[in-house]
DNA sequence: TTTATTGGTTCATTATTAACACCAATGGTG
DNA sequence: CACCATTGGTGTTAATAATGAACCAATAAA
C-alpha cells in the first residue's frame, strides 16, 4: 500500500518546531512531486487531518486527530494517565521529564512536561529514542523478554548496535537506566519502564539533565520518583510490575 | 486520491460505542473486500493509526492520533480551551455540554461533558450535526456572512432541508440557538457559536437537556453561561465576537 | 464429522497514480 | 519599470500500483 504509506509520512513533516509548511517545501522536503503532494494533502483534508491556513494557504494538521485521539483516550485511556505522572516528576526534578510507548517497533515519545529555567534537556513529541543509546530504550529492553527486543535487527536499533549485557544486567539490578550523553552528548537520562497486564514493558518514563548540574545525589531521587511513578502508571492501566522489580523495591 | 480516502474512512468506523473491530466485520461493515480491507489496515498500522489486539485480533485506533493530537494541540490550541468550559457548563446547568467545529463543511463534535445523572441528553465525539436541524447548526448559520453557509447546497445540509430565516433572525437577536426535538426528538439544545480573529464562527458550544425537565428558567440561565464561556473561547483562541453579538450582550 | 465462521494470502486483471510541462499570481531585485 | 524566481495549483499519458475472487489454515459450532 505505497501510496497510503507516501501520504501518512507527509504528516510527519508537521512538528512542534515546524507546524506549518507550504506546498512546495513540503514537496521538497519530502522529494515527492508537487502535483502528488497536493493530491496526498487534499486528498487528508478531506478527512480533517490536514488543514489550510487561508492567508498563506500553508498546511497544517487538521481537527482529525484530535477527534480520533479522543476516541482512542475514552476507550483506552493512556496519555492521560501518564501525563499526570510528568507533571509530578517535573515538579520534583525540576527538569525535563518525558514518556515514551513501543509501538510498531518505535519507542516513540507520547509526552513531555518541561521545568521552567533557562536551561533544560529537549526533545519533541513523537522523536523516536534508538533502544541502544537511550535510557528509555535501555530500561525497556533490560526488563523485555521478547527475543526480537533483545535483537540487533530490532526496527528501533541504528544499524546492530547492541546494549552491552553488563549495562542491561546493571539496569536490572538498580530497577532503573542511566545513559549519559550518548543520544545527547551534554544530557544525562535516567529512566524507568512501565508494564502491562503480562509484566512486560509497553514504554518508559524518564528524567533528562544537562550534566553540567547533575549530582550523586540527584540519582537516588530522581530514580525514587520514577520508580513511584511507574508503578502508578502501570497499577492505572491494569498492569504489572516484574517480580524482580517488585523484590527490590518493596513497596515502602 | 480514491485509496487514501478508503483508508482513511475505515477509521471513522472506530466509536466509542465500537472501539474494536475484526477484519471480516470491518469488511462488511465498509463494503469492501477482506483482502483490502487489510492492506489497507496493514498500512494504517505501520502508521501507528491502528494497533491489533494481540488476543482476539481485533483492530483498534493507534498511539499515533495522540502523538499528532499533541503536536496540533501544542502550536495551535483549540481542544484543551473548550474542554475546560464544557466542563464549567456541564457544572453550571447539570446537564450535557458539548462543542463542535466547522471544519470541511463539517460541524463536527469535537469536546463532551456529561452530568452525573440518570438520564441525559447523548452524543458522539466525533458526531456531524447538521446545520438546519440543530441548535449548534442554528447558531453557527445565524451569525455566518459566508454566503455558502446560507445556501442548502452546503454539505452540512441534508438534502436542501433549509432554517428559515424567522428562526436566523430569532437567534440573532437573542445571541442564542434553541432547538427542539429536530435532532433528537426528545431533547432540546440551547447553543452560542465561537468566534474567529475575523468575527466569523468557528463552531458552536451547546447545552442538550431532556424536554421533561425542561423549565422556561433554563433558558436563561443556560444561554447565561453558554455567551459567557463563548466569550472566554473567544478571547483564549485570540478570536473576536461579531458586533451585533457585543450590543446585546454588554459586558456584565 | 460437517459446516460456517474467522484471520490471512496469492496473483492475473484492471484501475490508479506519477511526473512532466504548464498556468497565473506574487514578490523581490537591478 | 521589466525581469527573474518562486509560489500554489492543474491537466495529460506512460508506468505503476491496487483489486478481488479463489484459496489456506484454524477455530468454533451443529
Amino acid at each position: 500500500m505505497k501510496t497510503i504509506d507516501k501520504a501518512l509520512k507527509l504528516l510527519s513533516y508537521f512538528t512542534v518546531i515546524q507546524p506549518e509548511i507550504g506546498l512546495s517545501e513540503l514537496a521538497r522536503m519530502s522529494n515527492y512531486d508537487k502535483a502528488a503532494t497536493r493530491r496526498f494533502l487534499v486528498a487528508l483534508q478531506n478527512h480533517q487531518f490536514i488543514e489550510q491556513n487561508e492567508d498563506t494557504r500553508a498546511y497544517r494538521l487538521g481537527i482529525g486527530f484530535l477527534i480520533f485521539a479522543k476516541i482512542r483516550e475514552a476507550t483506552t485511556p493512556l496519555e492521560s494517565i501518564i501525563q499526570s505522572s510528568l507533571v509530578r516528576l517535573m515538579e520534583v526534578t525540576n527538569e525535563t521529564a518525558h514518556a515514551s510507548l513501543m509501538t510498531n517497533q518505535n519507542l516513540s515519545t507520547i509526552g513531555i512536561s518541561f521545568p521552567n529555567r533557562g536551561m533544560q534537556a529537549h526533545l519533541e513529541l513523537g522523536d523516536v529514542l534508538p533502544l541502544h543509546s537511550t535510557a528509555s530504550g535501555i530500561a525497556f529492553q533490560a526488563f523485555s523478554n521478547n527475543s526480537n527486543i533483545n535483537n540487533p535487527t530490532h526496527k528501533s536499533y541504528i544499524k546492530g548496535l547492541k546494549t552491552d549485557s553488563t549495562t542491561l544486567e546493571d539496569t536490572r539490578r538498580r530497577c532503573y537506566a542511566v545513559s549519559t550523553g550518548i543520544y545527547c552528548s551534554e544530557t544525562t537520562g535516567i529512566a524507568v519502564p512501565y508494564f502491562d497486564a503480562t509484566a512486560t514493558p509497553m514504554g518508559a518514563i524518564a528524567v533528562a539533565t544537562p550534566n553540567s548540574r547533575l549530582t550523586e545525589k540527584m540519582y537516588e531521587t530522581f530514580s525514587t520518583a520514577l520508580i513511584r511513578e511507574s508503578k502508578k502508571i502501570t497499577s492505572s492501566i491494569g498492569g504489572q510490575m516484574p517480580q524482580s522489580f517488585i523484590l527490590t523495591n518493596p513497596v515502602p
